[in-house]
RNA sequence: GGGUCAGUGGCGGAACCGGUAUACGCGCAACACUUAAAAUGUUGUCCGCACUUCGCGGAUGAGGGUUCGAUUCCCUCCUGACCCACCA
């Protein structure tokens, strides 16, 4: 017997693998497929450390075992080369991005092949090949014409040393996910796509998946679903109101009885006249009679709905005295209707004197509906344009402002804060409002007078503006906050005025950006008290004791309870009161049910080089177009978007145009004004328009590191069918269905919330475009847990604990290692690298082949003890395969092996059911051993052992006996032996009899083949 | 503060659905082989008492409960890891 050499044996076999093709996907065939898939890797500088590859053994140990079970398997591997930190790379050491990532992917593969995985290598992919880029870029064309991909001007997340804008989802504890600087907010044009539309399914959708509970959870805390309402807290003014109604109307009609009430719930007064010749209204008739009825001073508002428009615009242009406000609801200034002609057309006078109405007005609002069916886009912009102001446009309930009660008209009037809450039950104890620093109450024109400390507050918000996210949230519970004077909000529920504040704990960008405060809420509380701001209590818990604090505001009581100082809904419980006010306030107009969710749309656009250039044409000759113009109403940031105060049309590039390639260029330094560094390479900016052929622009952004992998599980089966990735799409249907969703998705916890939503929010639109059929993509999810270094750190070049697998590999073999990393503890766990206790593994190795010395050819009579045990680890191996336990089922080829070892010799056919059974851990060693055994054919071509049901027991067993609870004695039977027999034994030991002599037998239980239990008094 | 998971020898860990806790491996000890060491092999190795043997008692983070029987189920608490975190 020669020496175990496994320098020689491993590089000998995976030459001879890689001549004979062993590992190609062999789809032609009706064999059940297996799609196994690890997370593919970023290729840094630094090459892979032993943590990497323990995944990438785990889905090689599960493919050969797969493979070997006639399943046809999917088992591909490629490299996410784009990206911050192979640019960071790149940067650092002075090697453009390209040559550096082509470098560490040959490193990558280099360090991949030694390991003897079975990777299909001809369906590698990588993200920054233009073949492979051009159809992420297609992908992103496909959301833009869905309305999906828009840009925005908000402020993002801005990490000052990347220099580039980030997603939410790379802001980990207020710092860059990368460089772990504090990141800024920024106002800044940028791509965004609309994941939030998919919340609702990337929450439910979790229900069917095998994925680690951990995993469900925090995605559903990601997207953070909450139900809740929408409540309206008016702002209390002084205004008075007159309604001047419409043609063919009447106060009478429900539409101006529900105004009025509404407006009177709130304290104010209104004034509706009877507008004469209703059918056959006149310009003359109507404003005399507003003029003769109707008392105006400085706190009147006017509201005209519709034709009452027009009669409001006379009837200020002939006030001697200023009034407060002009609301108008489908109003216009010229008669030329989308529908038809009105017979008033010729019996008012349409010249009007904008500039007099200006002057004797304070604010102007004017209300358009977006699905007016008489009153066109034109006419309202003509209004607008007359008044200076701009039009709001809102969905009416009945087009034109026709139905019963038009909540947004209200809303206009009244100017309510929206305020989002889970918890309507404590409305009664409303005690404040708190908007947060961005609310644009606070910069509406219509109240800036009305406040009193103006220039407190606007210090106050420009402090919280230059904050970071972690300065605002880390000064830990310490609320700041400051009161607006001179504004004040009424509580829906009783009319009670509210003091309203300003605090940079409440959050601009979730729910409306405003709360409503209590005495049941931690920070509302603590804001309360911090300020001396009275507050009171509405909801009683259970627990008397601390009712007695909390009705004393010792404490804050935050839980469900019952309802008190709540009128008439005292006595209610907190889940059942919240639905009933909230339904008796929708009612009112004041309330609606709604969804909220933390989850916020993907900041698609990165201010760097190295990634995927944007597909998009900035056009100014097609905005000037008037053809363009015409087609209405053009959505701004998605049909157009306004750069340096010019208004530029977007425009995809065409499929065909496909890919947008990056240019090579000398300098990719960032430049961090918030431009790309494309943005100086003017011959690849400027180019002709596609769609007019004009002085087009291209987008400079490109995308982030997490587009490419958004989709990459789709690219392996589209290897199949070309190597070249050609359009159409629908060229590689068949072979996506056939083979998705991937039966087993292997990689770190640490992609939870990034990669794993980001993919299933690219998979789902997809799914809704035809082109897959699955709902999800990775059917089954396992985690890997991290491999630390020997001290307990985290394996780092920094920290120099870093342990290469080229040199494991050298000194013990990637056979060894392998055996080792699946042996070192439960899969998903982390555990610390012990290069020591690699021996344990190297021995078992060794013994393995050692022992095939001991093998016979001659099949002898089987041994009933061996027998039993290969059955038995023929079953434990593979069902602890399959649930990823590979820990316990290298253990069990242990075991097995020290059993075998013991016996004289043993037949060829158990030694060969052992190497089967070790082979998709150590595929190297069993590979030579099955060969040196008389094999020609690979052992990765044989079929997976099959165990028999009925060999799993020996013929005697050891059965306990139990007295009370207590082992006091074992026997030796058959594992067949009946209840009654197995009692009489036991009773007949003496052991048990000591136990059990005068006393009484209360009981006996059994367990077959393993104890008998007896109870005694 | 919320969520998820875990806590078993000197160490990594095993134990199915409640049924002989400590499998397997590392380490350690003794012995064999050796001039010697390494390697290898054999045996032993949870703790305490007793010890010639049979044995007795205790132990799965702590305390309690359910049960003939609990590492496993329930309650309270302690500790640790990971993720999320002013989300109204």
């Amino acid at each position: 017997m020669t020496e175990y050499d496994h320098l020689k044996i491993e590089a000998k076999w995976q030459k001879k693998w890689e001549e004979e093709g062993l590992f190609a996907t062999k789809e032609n065939s009706t064999n059940k497929k297996c799609y196994v898939l690890d997370m593919f890797p970023y290729p840094s500088g630094e090459g892979l450390h032993v943590g990497h590859p323990k995944g990438y053994i785990a889905t090689d140990v599960y493919s050969r075992m797969k493979a070997m079970q006639g399943y046809y398997i999917l088992h591909p591997m490629g490299f996410d080369a784009f990206g911050l930190p192979a640019e960071n790379y790149a940067i650092k050491n002075k090697v453009h991005p390209k040559t550096a990532v082509e470098k560490n992917i040959a490193r990558y593969k280099e360090q991949l092949s030694i390991l003897g995985f079975n990777y299909d290598w001809d369906r590698e992919v990588d993200t920054t090949d233009p073949e492979y880029y051009k159809w992420t870029q297609w992908i992103f064309l496909q959301m833009l014409k869905k309305g999906l991909a828009y840009q925005s001007d908000e402020p993002i997340n801005w990490c000052p040393s990347c220099k580039t804008g980030l997603a939410n989802e790379d802001v980990e504890d207020g710092k860059c996910e990368r460089c772990g600087t504090p990141v800024e907010k920024k106002a800044m044009r940028q791509w965004v796509l609309k994941i939030t539309d998919y919340a609702d399914r990337l929450i439910s959708d979790l229900e069917g998946l095998n994925w680690p509970k951990s995993i469900i959870e925090s995605q559903k805390n990601w997207i953070g679903r909450s139900e809740g309402a929408t409540i309206k807290f008016p702002i209390k003014t002084g205004y008075n109101f007159v309604i001047l109604h419409g043609f063919t109307a009447t106060p009478e009609d429900d539409f101006y009885k529900w105004l009025k009430e509404s407006l009177e719930d709130f304290g104010h007064k209104v004034q509706i006249p009877v507008l004469p010749d209703t059918n056959e209204p006149t310009e003359d008739g109507q404003v005399s009679v507003v003029m003769d009825n109707v008392t105006f001073d400085e706190n009147t508002v006017i509201v005209g709905h519709i034709l009452g428009s027009v009669v409001a615009l006379k009837v200020i242009e002939k006030l001697d005295k200023k009034i407060a406000g002009l609301v108008t609801a489908g109003g216009f200034v010229s008669p030329n209707f989308k529908d038809k002609d009105r017979n008033f057309k010729d019996k008012f006078d349409w010249n009007f004197d904008f500039e007099k109405i200006k002057s004797n007005v304070g604010f102007i609002k004017i209300l358009q509906d977006i699905n007016d069916s008489a009153v066109s886009v034109e006419q309202a912009e003509e209004l607008a344009n007359g008044l200076g102001t701009d039009i709001d446009y809102v969905e009416a309930t009945g087009s034109h402002f026709t139905g019963s009660e038009e909540s947004t008209i209200l809303d206009a009037i009244l100017y309510n804060i929206p305020v989002f809450t889970t918890r309507a039950d404590t409305i009664f104890s409303a005690a404040f409002v708190v908007l947060s620093p961005e609310h644009p109450l606070l910069s509406d024109k219509r109240f800036l007078s009305m406040i009193s400390n103006r220039e407190e507050i606007s210090n106050y918000i420009n402090e919280a503006s230059k904050k970071t996210e972690i300065e605002r949230t880390d000064e830990g519970k310490k609320k700041t906050g400051i009161e607006v004077k001179g504004l004040r909000a009424t509580n829906p529920a009783d009319g009670g005025e509210l003091p309203i504040w300003v605090s940079d704990f409440v959050l601009a960008h979730y729910g409306t950006g405003a709360i409503f405060a209590d005495a049941h809420d931690e920070r509302d509380f603590d804001m309360a008290k911090l300020y001396n701001i009275p507050i009171k209590v509405s909801i009683r818990p259970d627990d008397g004791k601390l009712w007695e604090k909390v009705e004393k505001l010792e404490e804050c009581f935050s839980g469900e309870g019952v309802l008190v100082n709540s009128g008439e809904f005292d006595g209610l419980k907190s889940e059942e009161a919240r639905l009933k006010i909230v339904e008796w306030l929708k009612t009112k107009g004041l309330a609606d049910k709604t969804l909220n969710y933390k989850l916020r749309d993907w900041v698609f656009s990165r201010q760097r080089y190295w990634g995927e250039p944007i597909p998009v044409i900035y056009c100014r000759k097609c905005w000037e177009d008037t053809n363009f113009k015409k087609q209405e109403p053009l959505r701004k940031n998605i049909d157009f978007v306004v750069i340096d105060g010019k208004e530029y049309m977007i425009v995809p590039v065409p499929e065909n145009d496909l890919p947008v390639k990056l240019p090579n260029v000398e300098s990719y330094e960032p430049t961090g004004t918030g431009e790309s560094p494309l943005a100086n390479i003017s011959d690849w900016v400027n180019v002709p328009c596609p769609e007019c052929g004009g002085e087009g622009k291209r987008e400079t952004n490109t995308m982030p590191q997490w587009a490419g992998s958004s989709w990459y599980y789709l690219a392996y089966i589209m290897k199949g069918i070309s190597n070249n990735l050609e359009f159409p799409i629908s060229k590689y249907k068949e072979k996506i269905d056939k083979w998705q969703p991937v039966d087993l998705y292997v990689g770190g916890a640490e992609h939870a919330t990034r990669h794993l939503i980001y993919a299933r929010f690219w998979h789902k639109f997809l799914y809704d475009l035809g082109i897959v059929s699955t709902n999800e993509p990775f059917d089954r999810l396992q985690h890997v847990g991290l491999i630390m270094a020997e001290d307990g750190r985290k394996m780092s070049k920094r920290y120099g604990n870093v342990i290469n697998p080229d040199d494991i590999v050298k000194r013990f073999g990637a056979d060894t290692m392998r055996v080792y990393e699946m042996f070192m503890g439960p899969f998903d766990q982390a555990i610390a690298w012990n290069t020591d206790s690699m021996v344990g593994s190297r021995r078992f190795l060794e013994r393995v082949w050692k022992f095939a010395g001991k093998v016979t050819a001659n099949d002898k009579e089987a041994i009933n003890e061996v027998d039993t045990m290969m059955n038995i680890t023929i079953k434990k191996v593979g069902e602890d395969i399959e649930s990823m336990k590979f820990n316990t089922a290298i253990s069990q080829l242990m075991s097995c092996l020290n059993l075998l070892e013991k016996q004289e010799s043993i037949s060829q056919s158990y030694f060969e059911t052992f190497l089967m059974l070790l082979n998709p851990f150590a595929p190297h060693i069993t590979e030579e051993l099955w060969h040196q055994i008389g094999h020609s054919k690979s052992i990765t071509e044989s079929f997976w052992p099959s165990y028999d049901p009925d060999k799993l027991l020996l013929d005697e067993v050891k059965i306990a006996v139990q007295i009370n609870g207590k082992i006091r004695a074992t026997f030796t039977a058959s594992p067949s032996i009946e209840k009654q027999e197995m009692e009489e034994k036991a009773m007949s030991m003496p052991e048990v009899l000591r136990w059990i002599e005068g006393k009484k037998v209360v009981k006996t239980f059994h367990v077959p083949g393993k104890l008998v239990s007896i109870v005694v008094q």
